[in-house]
DNA sequence: CTGAAAGCGCTTACAG
DNA sequence: CTGAAAGCGCTTACAG
């Protein structure tokens, strides 16, 4: 019992498979009877037929499916809400999002052409030459880190840039002078640590600030404490971390060396994930409003669909989360 | 510049295409002189040429993607790490992993037609009916809690039972008696805390020990609090947490609560998370070594691909991590 | 308003 | 050792 084809539909329901195509696609222009159509659909429907989207892709050359590539390392609460969201943005269309963990030696071409998705998502910046290819095969590509980002090109992220902006000016308001920053470990990371790392830098240029201390701070209470230790050791009062694990390993750091939070040292981190307000003190942090941006991709794909033209950016969308910590 | 399709590929080696698919799909038992097949290989790499996967789909039935379905909820850093080991077990055979969050009101049939995948893995139970019509497509269905594991029948996973279980020996040997259960307050994962909460049961039955007391925790400290003072009211000195989310709120109420922990309550949580280790006090917690689950996976899948038997199940792996916290 | 026919790009018996 | 041909299931001009 391999399946229904649109064969069998036009069989039982007397007509031709040409006829079948236009009811089920719900063709515009094209004039069938309703009573046809309603026998259509309802034998359709009876029969349990669904389109193979294998020859759907091969006749059209697309698909109904969006493409997201997301980097090799674990991306947390976050993203995995944007792309919760973006699916409840896309499905309304008819468009279902598959996710894609860059893991694995597969070249991407295998990926893209396996799928032949409507539309790619990059979570990370891609390869030139993948990124001409998809565009050649009519595939609409896009970034989350915005189309300007080319770190290939030296060009920073401007959202990243923000993000450590925003920790500085909040530290520097509540009079702080020297800063640390929170490197992350996991190397894999560098390529947003980079960007948020000069935001912090640019940001203390501007306030006329002396250079902030970089520390890397592994996620573990010990890496943590020494890198704590350095961090006093060299006068920083508080620490911009890369994220809320790192800013998190900098709280137990502080703990594990009896030093209290905010008064030997102030902590902000990035994402407000669930763990942040949990947190000994709570943390405060950088928090990215995902569902802007997860609309934004949306109407991105969905424009694109519809040959209208692309919406505005939406901004980025920051906002500093208020604690305890900072 | 549509693409470059395997007639291109022979029309520049001077074969047949027939030739091309015989000497690009490494086919056994057709032999082909040494030269026509470097030559062709040499063309397809020079013509950047790469089959296109809708047809190969539509002609044989199959594509190399593995697709995973997740439930609708983030799944956290654990999923994603077994997500990732997945991907390199099964990348060396040339399989893709894709990944769908199960969000979105799109069937699921649409997805996996539209995938056409190899093998379908599921975090979650499926319905009956998308179970069956999978199969009778052909589909190799898998699922992470288990083939036994029905739901809809009123069976629990047996992992899942075995990990409230652990939970409760842990504590019991450390002299607690009165237990309590921070019940997650996001309804979609009773699915899971139910399976949970009942190894959790069946233990304290076990070990002749009273009912454990159930009370549902929210992420926020204040609500953890009230759930922290109404567990101590109850005589509650241990808490097993449905994961490690759910203990850091405990954690954080009882910080609320001028307790200390363990010394007023005790409390284990489920995954070691990065964060559990960071936590005040650093968490006690069941970790369940996704390292041999993924594996497990890959190998299941794989032995279908080769026809092969399958491989016995490696247990579940538990492993109860001693931090301070219980 | 509806149907016969071509063709998307591949794989695979089958025939030489 | 290699090629001509069929066919996977669909969509879509084109012809009635």
């Amino acid at each position: 019992m391999p399946g229904i084809t649109s064969a069998d539909v036009a069989r039982e329901s007397g007509v031709s498979r040409t006829t079948v195509s236009y009811v089920l696609t719900g063709r515009h222009g094209v004039s069938i009877s309703e009573e046809t159509r309603r026998r259509v659909h309802e034998t359709a429907a009876r029969l349990g037929y669904a389109p193979s989207a294998a020859a759907r892709a091969l006749r059209t050359g697309r698909s109904d499916l969006v493409l997201c590539i997301l980097p090799d390392w674990p991306v947390g609460p976050v993203i995995e809400t944007l792309l919760d969201q973006l699916a409840d943005g896309l499905s309304g269309r008819g468009l279902s999002v598959l996710v894609h963990h860059g893991r694995g030696t597969r070249p991407l071409s295998d990926l893209w052409r396996a799928v032949t998705p409507r539309a790619v998502i990059g979570f990370a910046p891609f390869a030139d030459e993948d990124l001409l290819a998809m565009r050649r095969a009519g595939i609409q590509v896009l970034g989350t880190l915005g189309e300007e980002h080319r770190p290939d090109a030296g060009l920073p992220a401007e959202s990243q840039l923000e993000i450590g902006a925003l920790q500085v000016r909040h530290l520097a308001a509540r009079g702080h002078r020297r800063f640390g920053y929170a490197w992350p470990t996991d190397e894999r990371l560098g390529i947003f640590a980079r960007d948020r790392l000069l935001g912090v830098r640019r940001a203390c240029a501007e306030l006329a600030l002396p250079e902030p201390v970089v520390q890397p701070v592994g996620l573990e209470v010990l890496d943590a404490a020494t890198a704590v230790r350095r961090f006093l050791e060299l006068g920083v009062t508080a620490v911009t971390a890369y994220n809320d694990d790192v800013a998190l390993a900098v709280l137990a750091g502080l703990r594990a060396e009896q030093l209290s939070c905010p008064d030997d040292c102030a902590v902000v981190g990035v994402d407000d994930v669930p763990a942040a307000r949990l947190a000994a003190p709570p943390l405060t942090t950088v928090s990215q409003s995902i569902g802007v941006q997860a609309r934004y991709l949306a109407a991105l794909v969905l424009a694109d669909l519809d040959g209208a033209e692309k919406p505005a950016h939406p901004g980025h969308g920051l906002q500093l989360v208020e604690r305890e910590s900072a």
